[in-house]
DNA sequence: CGGAATCCTCTTCGATACTG
DNA sequence: CAGTATCGAAGAGGATTCCG
């Protein structure tokens, strides 16, 4: 139990590997970057982590100041999970990470987990903040039954799951599709044509986003 | 063989995970960061790693392309282990995590194992761009028997092992010591006086050092 | 001598079944 | 639904040996 596994090197890196560095541990601060997550839902985005691990990893990160537990006033009464100030701190480093593993995306992607949660992270690491000069607006996604929304506003974005008040467009496709759309395999036109993308609001902000977020 | 655990997710978070997020491998391109190193010298730094499992990961990182085996020419002929351009793209990863670790230094750092190639590192995640206007000089440092040099030039550090051609100063003290120093618990004045450091050259530069790695 | 391969033990992981 | 208990499989760690 005591034994987690340390590097025992005095230097911060291994330090921090020590806290972060485990097997599922920055895949889990991945899937809070979009807000408070309960338990079953960090399991479905994380396909074959078992439950176990699943609750160690919490019970560590909740441990060492990253996340926090908090109950919803009842009735709801559900147990969340929720980044702490320490936590977001990690946000460097999965960008940093995130930004180096772009040019992996696309090989064979046949066997791989497509996730609406793994595109709302893939679009903050490839956010580029010098595209959004003057630009302030929100787009909202809708990926099969998941719906979440990015505000992008003088340099920052701010990516959060559910749907936005009043968004200049609102797209509609499955994981896979949008994939193939930001790394240019797909035609925008092509795939609305082909009924695997719906689109409902201003296509000049559809141009816009392409150039802020781009792999 | 083949089957090296992977998350198998479309993200590109996972998928660098997949080839950096195992245990030992981000430490093992810290050891490669200040230059080519070799079999030995790496596992002389990684206390508690086994020579098979560091052979391993060698072979997987060569595969993936971020080192590469290089012999030099006879008569030395040994076989040295360096970074690939897509390998030093890894640098802003070690970076946002030596930052977020630093912190952590200070605890109980009786047990941990103290390197010059530690501090090596450290100083490069301590490196503060903003506080080199104009500053344009090379500090050498030895550790033990290890010495390296820190090149600050307009906005930019080079660290590379071995002694520099005209430093604006040379020290000379053990890691604990360094360590000591810059987390600000021992004072510079006391050390020398205490002979736990040798200092030779310029007392302005050393305080310029001081401003530039900042902890 | 560097470093790869072998063995053995221990820890961690992953999947499933089980419980409050 | 949120975890705990369990168990076979894979990986890690240490020592030793083999090969160039």
């Amino acid at each position: 139990m005591r034994s987690s596994r340390s590097y025992r090197q005095a230097c911060s890196l291994a330090l921090a590997l020590d806290l972060v560095g485990e097997r599922w541990t920055l895949l889990i601060i991945r899937q809070l970057w979009t807000g408070p997550k309960r338990f079953k839902n960090l399991l479905a985005d994380l396909p074959g982590m078992g439950t176990n691990l699943l609750a160690a990893r919490l019970k560590k990160l909740e441990r060492e100041g990253i996340i926090q537990r908090r109950s919803l006033p009842p009735p709801a009464g559900v147990r969340t999970y929720e980044l702490t100030e320490r936590g977001l701190g990690l946000e460097a480093v999965i960008l940093a990470l995130g930004k180096w593993g772009l040019p992996l995306l696309g090989g064979r992607s046949q066997q791989y987990a497509y996730r609406p949660s793994y595109v709302a992270a893939g679009m903050r690491v490839t956010f580029r903040p010098e595209a959004t000069r003057g630009v302030r607006e929100t787009y909202e996604y809708a990926i099969g039954d998941e719906v979440f929304h990015v505000r992008v506003h003088g340099g920052g974005c701010d990516i959060r799951q559910g749907p936005a008040e009043h968004p200049a467009f609102r797209l509609k496709a499955d994981a896979k599709t949008l994939l193939a759309l930001a790394k240019g395999e797909l035609r925008f036109d092509r795939a609305l044509s082909a009924g695997q993308v719906e689109f409902k609001g201003d296509r000049k902000a559809l141009g816009r986003s392409h150039a802020i977020f781009q792999l």
